[in-house]
DNA sequence: AGGATATTGAAAAAGGTTTTCAGTTACGGC
DNA sequence: GCCGTAACTGAAAACCTTTTTCAATATCCT
């Protein structure tokens, strides 16, 4: 699972040094199981290091997400937010009401690929999947 | 399958006015079956209508995304593209190499759907799918 | 502890999208 | 076919988000 920890270490081993704003953007979006803006990143890491600047939040999700640890997160209102992200392969399952982000597993489309390339000559080598939805606590909660 | 008229007719039926830019617009959205952003919707359509500006081809691609004729198109790069669309449930299988878009049929994921629905206790009710491959002309051209 | 260097944050630049508003155009009614 | 109304357009300005720049700072290795 996903950790502070894990990930900073894993940042360290690649080379990245371990600072306060990372520390901060790491367990702002730990923190909170919703997907979030760059802007929305900053403020709930700002409770962790208040003077961050939004510039280092950017090129902190960056990294992270190019490491793995990040996905962003595509709905109808905009693409620019990000979610915490389990190494591997994984799709996000969005709730519409309260921005819950979670992982969920067993995606295998591999039937389901293969006739589509069959059926359009395409070879198919990557897929984007979103599910959105209503999570359990926002079903038993009045509209 | 799409076609000017009958795009034009719904448009028309739903109450709004056929005008030049917009006919511009859409002929530039057929006449390719790529992706475009909507500077390159612009680029492409003011052949057809040289003075079109920006702002009306934004209010056009709204206009058309909200009737369901165009979708938007996510890529690695961005969010900021549409391709043509037919009604219904679709979605769209991309060429990374020449950017065609052409859109599938036979997306039946409901017993995918039902198994992470049980899994995570979310009801689903909306997806989003896009693959991403090579088409099969640009397999057969040198690299 | 000290030094090399990656990292940071403020400001400025860049880029893309939306708003505003006066002029134009489409289209229904005559 | 012409007129009048209202939708539509496009230039400019406003707006917002993201990227670049650069001097100051903080990390981490020795």
């Amino acid at each position: 699972m996903l950790s502070e920890i894990s990930i900073i270490e894993q940042l360290s081993q690649a080379g990245y040094r371990i600072t306060r704003p990372r520390r901060a953007v790491i367990r702002a979006l730990l923190e909170d199981e919703g997907y979030a803006s760059p802007s929305e990143v900053r403020e709930r890491a700002s409770s962790y290091y208040p003077t961050i600047g939004l510039v280092t939040v950017y090129r902190t999700l960056d990294l992270l997400s190019e490491l793995g640890f990040v996905r962003r997160i595509h709905t109808e209102e905009g693409c620019h937010s990000y979610a915490a992200a389990n190494h591997g392969h994984h799709h996000h399952l969005i709730c519409r009401r309260c921005g819950a982000a979670v992982e969920f597993q067993g995606c295998d489309l591999s039937p389901f690929l293969a006739r589509v390339s069959q059926q359009t000559g395409y070879t198919i080598e990557d897929h984007l999947l979103e599910l959105m939805g209503v999570c359990s606590n926002c079903q038993q909660a009045p509209t």
